[in-house]
RNA sequence: GCCGAGUUGGCGGAAUGGUAGACGCGACGGUCUCAAAAACCGUUGUCCGAAAGGGCGUGCGGGUUCGAGUCCCGCACUCGGCACCA
C-alpha cells in the first residue's frame, strides 16, 4: 500500500486542504480552550455554574499513557463519546465529558527499572504526549476535570476509600457493608456474640482485634494466591487466563500459600448478579460477569463415615440424582482425607482402587504426592477433551448415602478441587460424564436416575421423569420421588434432607476474594501501619495521603519465570527509612512499621468517576450534591450511574466488577447516592490492521507492501498477509499524527466514524480516508468559492425536492445520533451533500442545517463555516436541526409491483393515492401484464403507496 | 463441552417481513489538461441477451408467508468468554 500522502498542489488556493482544515483546527482548538467552551457547570462548588437543562455525564475508558504514543485505533471511542457530547449539547444538556489518566502501571515502572528514572518522571512526560495528540483531534472536553490516578490528590481519596472499606464488615443480615466501629458497639454492648461462641468480654485485648480483623472486607489473609515470579508479583483471579499464565507478560503463574491483602468481593455476589439486571450494558458483558461470578444453586449433602466417626460434606446442583450417587470423591487436599484413611483395605478391595499398594494410608499418600506436584494446568491437561485418564484412589472408608442408607466407596480424586464447592461430591455417573468415566474406570455401579430419551447412552444430564429413587421405609421417613421432573425432585429432596438433619438449599459461587496487594513499587501505598501485635491499623485521614519513598531501586526482586518456589518481595520494603516510623495515632508517639506492599492498578480506576463530579474537592473524594448530580439515580429505583461509558469489552470482568463492587461499598456506608457506577455502558469494537511477513516470518513495513493480482509484494517479494493488531512489533502502526498531517482531524473523525457500526471491530484503511476528505471537500465547496474564498450562500427558496431530502435527512440523523449509528449519518449527510451539489443548491435554508448537522462528526469544519455563515457565537449550543414532518412526505414515490413475489414493475405514484386506483395503475403497467400471462389473479396485497403483491 | 456475538459484491459496510447491496474505497470509462495529478461526471453482484427483459444471488439444508438477509427448526464455520465448577 503506498505511503500516506495529499496532493497539495491545487489550482485553487481555497480548497479544503488538509493543510487549510489544519489551520481551521488549530484556530478552534486555541478559542475553545480560551473561552472555555466545554467547562461544565456543577451544582456547587468551586466549578458551579448554571445547571439548568438536563445533565448527561459521558465517559471513557481512561487510558494508561503509553511511551509509545497512540494509533490511529486509540481515539475510536474518544471520538464517538465526543460526537455523542456535542450532539447532547446541542439538544441543551449540561454535559460532562473529561478525561484522566490511570497513570500507575508497569510499563512505567520497567522504564525506570531500566533507566534509574523515577517512574512519576516518564509517566509525566508519557501524558503530556498524549493530551496534545488527543488535543489536535478537537475533543470537547472539559480540562479543569482532567486528572491523573498518580495525583497526591487521587492518591489520597484512593487511600481513604481503602480505609472506608478496611473500616466496614458486611452485615449479612441487613445485606449490606456497615462500619466496623457499629460491629465494635454491639459486641460491646453484649447485642452480638462471636461465631464461635465467645463472649466480648471474655476476650483479651489481641482477640478482639483479631476477631474484628476477620471480618473486614479489606483484610490479610494467608491463603493460596497466584503467584507470578516473571512478574514478581502476586495476582487477582482476573489478572490469570484460563491456561495458567498472567494476562500481561504471559508469564507462567503458580499457586502458594502467602499472606496477602484481599477485599471481600464475595460478600456482594448476589448483588453484583441481580443488579446486572437494572444495567443497560451490552448482553454479553453482563453474561460474563455472571459467568465469573458463577452462582450456582444446589444443596450441600452430609455423608456419614460411621467407621471414622465423622461426616463430611459435598455439595451438588442435582440433589435429585442422591438416588443415584454410587461413590463419593473428596479432593486430595480435602481436610478430612487423613481421618478417612482406613487402616487397612477392606475385604475384598479391588485392585485398581488399591494402586497395588498394601495398605490405604501408603496409597492415598503416594497419590497426594502425585496431585501436589501437578500444576493446575497439569491437572486440567487431557482430561477436558473427552474426559480420558480420571484417576483416584481408595481411602478404604464407606459413607453412608443419607436417602437410602446405602454404604459407598470414598475416594480421592484430582477430578475434584478443593476451591470450590465443599472439595467434595457425590459422584452421580448416570447423571454426570466425569462420574461416568471415572466409575468405567473403576468398576463402580451405574444407576440412571432421570429415565434418559430413547437411544441415549451414557451419562444422561437433561430433563427427565426420576426413577430408581424411591427408598421405603417402615415409619413412613423414607423418600420417593421417582415420576417427578428434574425442579420438583430437586424441591422435594431438599425438603426431605431439611427434615432429616442431612442437607439443605445453598448456593455456591465461583467468584473468590479480590486479591489486592502487588509487590510493585509504582502504585499506590497501603494507608495502613501495624503496631508490636502485627495487627493492622488505618493511617488517620490527617495523615494522607501515604506518598511513595524514593527508592534507590525500582525492581521488586523479579525471578526465572518458571522459578515456582521463590517468594514475593516488595521494593518498598527494601526503604527502611520509610518502613520504620514514629507516629501518634493517639496515644502518643509510637514506632510503626508500614506496609510495604501496594495496591493494583485496578485502585483508582475502581472510583474515577467519582472523582469527575467534584475533580478539586479537598474535602471530600465528591462533594455529595456534585456527586448526585452527576451520578445520583434519577427516579426511585434506578441505579444511578454515569449515562454513557464507552471502552473496550476487554475489562468486562477486571474493571467492570472492580468498579462495581467499590460503588456499592460507598453506596452502603453512605458516600454516594446510586448503586452502580456506570448505568449504560457500550464496548466500541476495535480497529484492527493487516500485518506483512517475508518468508523468514519477519514482519516488514506494512506501508511499503503492494496488492497485485490478490498477492502482496514487497518490493518483487510475495509477502504473507495476517491480520490483528496494530503494534509497533507488526510494523503496521498508522498514527493520528499521520492522519493531521495527510487529511486533518475532521477527516480522520469523520472516517472512523462512517467505517462501520461502533461496536464491530474492522480493519483499518489508509487509502479510504480519502472519501472522508472528498466528502467534506464537498461540503466546503457548496459554501465557500474555492478560487476567491468567498462565501457564495444565497437566501433562496428551496424546490420540493431538496425539502424532502433535507428533512428525511435530519430526521434519520436525528435518529442515527440517538441510537450512535454515526456511519449511517455519515451517510445521510453524504447523501444531502451530493444532492444540493447536483442541482446547484447553496442556499442558507439548506446549508446551514447541513453545517449544524456535520459539527457534531467535524466539529472544526463545522464552526468555521457557521462562524462564515454570519454567526458569531460558537454552535456548540445551536439547536440541532429538527425535521418538519410536513415535509418528510414525498411528492412522488415509487410503488414496486410483484408478481408472485418478483418485482416485475414499478410506477411512480402520489404518496395519497388509494388502493384501488393503485391496483388498477399496478395491473395495466405493460410488464406486470406479460409476467401474469393471462393467468388468473388470485389475489391482489396492497400497502399504498409503496407496494402491490399480485398473486396468480 | 457450555454461554454469547457473527457469516451480505473485489474490500469496509446499508437495508420497520416489502425494489438486496445505501454510503464509501477500489476498478473501469469519460470531462478538463501538452501530459499527469487533483477535482468533477458516469458505470460497476453475477450469468444469458443487441436491447427489452430474464435466470441466479445475503454461510448450508429445511419451514412459515403473496413476499424472508430479516421470523422458525436443524447444521457448518469464524470470533470472544468460561471450562474436570459437581
Amino acid at each position: 500500500m503506498p505511503s500516506v500522502s495529499t496532493p497539495e498542489d491545487t489550482n485553487t488556493s481555497h480548497r479544503y486542504t488538509s493543510a487549510l482544515a489544519g489551520d481551521i483546527e488549530r484556530r478552534w482548538q486555541d478559542r475553545w480552550d480560551a473561552e472555555g467552551t466545554f467547562e461544565a457547570p456543577n451544582p456547587t462548588g468551586d466549578l458551579a455554574g448554571d445547571v439548568s437543562g438536563d445533565k448527561y455525564f459521558i465517559m471513557d475508558m481512561f487510558p494508561y499513557p503509553s511511551g509509545a504514543g497512540l494509533h490511529v485505533g486509540h481515539p475510536l471511542g474518544y471520538i464517538a463519546t465526543d460526537v455523542v457530547g456535542r450532539y447532547r449539547r446541542m439538544r441543551g444538556d449540561n454535559v460532562l465529558h473529561a478525561l484522566g489518566y490511570d497513570a500507575f502501571g508497569l510499563p512505567a515502572e520497567i522504564h525506570a527499572v531500566q533507566t534509574g528514572e523515577h517512574p512519576r518522571t516518564n509517566t509525566v512526560a508519557n501524558i503530556a504526549n498524549m493530551r496534545r495528540q488527543l488535543r489536535r483531534l478537537g475533543l470537547a472536553h472539559d480540562p479543569r476535570r482532567s486528572f491523573a490516578t498518580i495525583d497526591p490528590d487521587f492518591v489520597k481519596w484512593t487511600q481513604w476509600i481503602f480505609i472506608q472499606i478496611f473500616e466496614s464488615w458486611y452485615d449479612e443480615e441487613k445485606g449490606r457493608a456497615r462500619p466496623i466501629s457499629e460491629l465494635r458497639a454491639e459486641y460491646e454492648a453484649g447485642l452480638r456474640t462471636a461465631p464461635d461462641g465467645a463472649v466480648w468480654a471474655d476476650l483479651a485485648p489481641l482477640e478482639r482485634r483479631m476477631l474484628i480483623d476477620s471480618v473486614r472486607l479489606a483484610y490479610v489473609d494467608e491463603s493460596p494466591v497466584n503467584w507470578c515470579p516473571g512478574l514478581g508479583t502476586v495476582l487477582a483471579n482476573e489478572e490469570v487466563t484460563a491456561e495458567g499464565r498472567s494476562e500481561r507478560g504471559n508469564f507462567p503463574v503458580f499457586t502458594r500459600n502467602l499472606r496477602q491483602w484481599k477485599m471481600r468481593i464475595t460478600a456482594y455476589s448476589d448483588r453484583l448478579i441481580d443488579d446486572l439486571e437494572r444495567v443497560d450494558w451490552p448482553e454479553s458483558v453482563k453474561n460474563m460477569q455472571r459467568n465469573w461470578i458463577g452462582r450456582s444453586h444446589g444443596a450441600r449433602v452430609t455423608f456419614r463415615v460411621e467407621s471414622a466417626q465423622t461426616s463430611f460434606d459435598v455439595f451438588t446442583t442435582r440433589p435429585d440424582t442422591l438416588f443415584g450417587a454410587t461413590y463419593a470423591v473428596l479432593a486430595p487436599e480435602h481436610e478430612l482425607v487423613d481421618t478417612l484413611t482406613a487402616e487397612a483395605w477392606p475385604e475384598g478391595t479391588p485392585r485398581a482402587w488399591t494402586t497395588g499398594l498394601e495398605t490405604p494410608a501408603e496409597a492415598v499418600a503416594a497419590y497426594r504426592a502425585v496431585a501436589a506436584a501437578k500444576t493446575d494446568v497439569e491437572r486440567q491437561a487431557g482430561s477436558s477433551e473427552g474426559g480420558k485418564d480420571k484417576t483416584g484412589v481408595f481411602t478404604g472408608s464407606y459413607a453412608v448415602n443419607p436417602v437410602n442408607g446405602e454404604e459407598i466407596p470414598v475416594f480421592i480424586a484430582d477430578y475434584v478441587l478443593t476451591g470450590y464447592g465443599t472439595g467434595a461430591i457425590m459422584a452421580v455417573p448416570g447423571g454426570d460424564q466425569r462420574d461416568w468415566e471415572f466409575a468405567e474406570a473403576y468398576g463402580l455401579p451405574i444407576i440412571h436416575t432421570v429415565e434418559p430419551p430413547e437411544g441415549v447412552e451414557g451419562a444422561y444430564p437433561g430433563e427427565g421423569p426420576a426413577v430408581n429413587s424411591a427408598h421405603v421405609t417402615d415409619d413412613g421417613s423414607g423418600l420417593d420421588i421417582n415420576g417427578l421432573g428434574v425442579d420438583d425432585a430437586k424441591t422435594a429432596v431438599i425438603t426431605w434432607l431439611q427434615q432429616h438433619g442431612a442437607g439443605e438449599g445453598t448456593t455456591t459461587y465461583r467468584l473468590r476474594d479480590w486479591l489486592f496487594s502487588r509487590q510493585r513499587y509504582w502504585g499506590e501505598p497501603f494507608p495502613i501501619v501495624y503496631d508490636e501485635s502485627d495487627q493492622p491499623i488505618a493511617v488517620p485521614e490527617s495523615m494522607l495521603p501515604v506518598d511513595l519513598p524514593d527508592v534507590p531501586d525500582y525492581s521488586p526482586r523479579t525471578y526465572e519465570p518458571e522459578d515456582a518456589e521463590s517468594t514475593p518481595e516488595p521494593p518498598l520494603a527494601r526503604a527502611d527509612d520509610w518502613v520504620h516510623v514514629t507516629l501518634d495515632l493517639g496515644d502518643g508517639p509510637r514506632s510503626y512499621r508500614r506496609e510495604t506492599n501496594t495496591m493494583p492498578n485496578w485502585a483508582g480506576s475502581s472510583w474515577y468517576e467519582l472523582r469527575y463530579t467534584d475533580p478539586h474537592n479537598a474535602e471530600q473524594m465528591a462533594g455529595p450534591e456534585n456527586e448526585r448530580y452527576w451520578l445520583g439515580p434519577r427516579n426511585p429505583g434506578e441505579t444511578g450511574g454515569v449515562d454513557l461509558y464507552v471502552g473496550g469489552v476487554e475489562h468486562a470482568v477486571l474493571h467492570l466488577l472492580y468498579a462495581r463492587f467499590w460503588h456499592k461499598v460507598l453506596f452502603d456506608l453512605g458516600h454516594v447516592s446510586g448503586e452502580e457506577p456506570f448505568h449504560r455502558l457500550f464496548n466500541q469494537g476495535y480497529i484492527q490492521a493487516y500485518a506483512y511477513t517475508d518468508e523468514r516470518g519477519t514482519y516488514v513495513p506494512a506501508d511499503e507492501v503492494e496488492e497485485r493480482d490478490g498477492q502482496f509484494f514487497l518490493g518483487n517479494k510475495v509477502v504473507n498477509r495476517e491480520y490483528g493488531k496494530m503494534g509497533k512489533s507488526l510494523k503496521n502502526v498508522v498514527t493520528p499524527d499521520e492522519m493531521y498531517d495527510a487529511y486533518g482531524a475532521d477527516t480522520f473523525r469523520v472516517y472512523e466514524m462512517s467505517m462501520g457500526p461502533l461496536d464491530v471491530s474492522r480493519p483499518w484503511e489508509t487509502r479510504a480516508v480519502v472519501g472522508s476528505q472528498r466528502f467534506l471537500q464537498r461540503v466546503w465547496r457548496l459554501l465557500v468559492d474555492e478560487d476567491s474564498g468567498e462565501l457564495q450562500v444565497d437566501d433562496a427558496e428551496l424546490d420540493a425536492a431538496t425539502l424532502h431530502v433535507l428533512h428525511t435527512t435530519i430526521d434519520g440523523v436525528r435518529g442515527d445520533m440517538e441510537h450512535m449509528r454515526f456511519n449511517t449519518a455519515v451517510a445521510k449527510l453524504i447523501e444531502l451533500t451530493n444532492h444540493l451539489t447536483k442541482v446547484g443548491v447553496s442556499s442558507r435554508a439548506a446549508v446551514e442545517p447541513l453545517v449544524l448537522m456535520l459539527a457534531p462528526l467535524a466539529p472544526h469544519l463545522g464552526e468555521e463555516l457557521w462562524s462564515r455563515l454570519g454567526h458569531e457565537e460558537s454552535l456548540i449550543r445551536t439547536a440541532f436541526p429538527v425535521a418538519d414532518p410536513a415535509h418528510l412526505a414525498a411528492s412522488s414515490v415509487t410503488c414496486v409491483i410483484q408478481v408472485l413475489g418478483k418485482v416485475r414493475g414499478k410506477i411512480e405514484v402520489d404518496p395519497s393515492i388509494g388502493d384501488d386506483e393503485l391496483t388498477a395503475l399496478a395491473l395495466a403497467e405493460p410488464n406486470v401484464v406479460r409476467s401474469i400471462d393471462g393467468r388468473e389473479v388470485r389475489k391482489v396485497i396492497v400497502k399504498a403507496p409503496k407496494l402491490v403483491s399480485i398473486v396468480v
